[in-house]
DNA sequence: GCCAACGTTGGC
DNA sequence: GCCAACGTTGGC
């Protein structure tokens, strides 16, 4: 499953202190264990009318690196402890504790609840704030699903446990699903660690939830920022060819190997790897 | 539309 | 706690 677009949260204020602002309802929030290190949750929604803002930051969705302004993340990047958590004990991090990360999104519309969940790295690249990843939800989230089930599960890989791993200052590529070239489409960064996902307590909405309440969180998101789009992306097919070569970095990659999970972790050697090819076409990459 | 892979459920 | 059956994903 992909990320699921249908809630528009972008109207959600940015701030720079956590989101704490205009809580609808003072409801009591009793973290989970899963969620004892999440700040509250978001307030909710609010609705987007900047259809037109999107459409001129838009203009020139081939700019291949993030303006300026945007690129010193607000993220620190080298303060990182290295990441104990067992989403893929195999893969060490990197040195300075930097991750990186694969998360999936369907750029062509496909309806939920009669919601178009269709988000491509265009529209993140058009939105002014951080944008979250919202609508992780089961088939990949079996610890979420069942918790109660004991840990034997707790050490699978999916897509919220990931989540749930990241730290501000990863970077993750940007995969675009179920269309007609999947392929790696480019380069975001984590700039807000994991929270209650909102987008599970609203009936009316396609990723609504009857297991998750602002009381008893089930689902996370983390925040993205747009920060790169590749002229040329790496295409599904290129990826499996790679991985076909001898001696591919790309034998272990999670998502070539479990190609179910939304959000899935790259290891460095793939994420250099990776980086590498695009520079071969003459682009930069983000944080070089 | 097909179907392989694998997450999820529920019986035991 | 195991595991078979069911359901979904996602590429083709």
């Amino acid at each position: 499953m992909v990320k699921r677009k249908a809630d528009k949260l972008e109207g959600v204020p940015l701030t720079d202190e956590p989101r704490r602002t205009s809580r609808r309802i003072s409801q009591p929030v009793k973290q989970t264990e899963f969620e004892s290190e999440a700040e509250e949750p978001s307030p909710p929604p609010m609705k987007k009318t900047t259809k037109a803002k999107k459409a001129a930051a838009n203009k020139n969705p081939e700019t291949s690196v993030a303006p300026a302004g945007k690129m010193p993340s607000k993220a620190v990047k080298a303060t990182k402890k290295p990441e104990k958590n067992g989403n893929n004990p195999d893969i060490p991090t990197s040195t300075t504790g930097q991750q990186f990360w694969l998360m999936k999104a369907e750029p062509e519309s496909r309806f939920e609840k009669g919601h178009d969940i269709k988000f491509s790295i265009d529209d993140l690249a058009a939105k002014t704030i951080p944008e979250p990843w919202d609508g992780i939800r089961a088939y990949v989230g079996m610890f979420a699903a069942a918790p109660e089930r004991g840990n034997s599960h707790a050490k699978r890989r999916t897509a919220r446990n990931n989540l749930r791993a990241m730290k501000n200052g990863d970077l993750a590529f940007f995969y675009h699903s179920s269309c007609k070239v999947p392929a790696i489409v480019g380069i975001m960064e984590i700039v807000e660690e994991h929270s209650p996902d909102p987008s599970a307590y609203d009936s009316s909405k396609p990723y609504f939830d009857p297991k998750s309440s602002p009381d008893d969180p089930k689902w996370s998101i983390v925040k993205v920022e747009f920060r790169q789009k590749f002229e040329t992306p790496i295409t599904l097919t290129q990826l499996k060819a790679f991985r076909a070569e001898d001696d591919s970095p790309l034998k272990n990659m999670d998502m070539l190997r479990q190609t179910r999970i939304s959000v899935s972790k790259v290891s460095e050697g793939e994420w250099n790897f990776l980086t590498a090819v695009v520079e071969k076409n003459g682009e930069k990459i983000y944080g070089r």
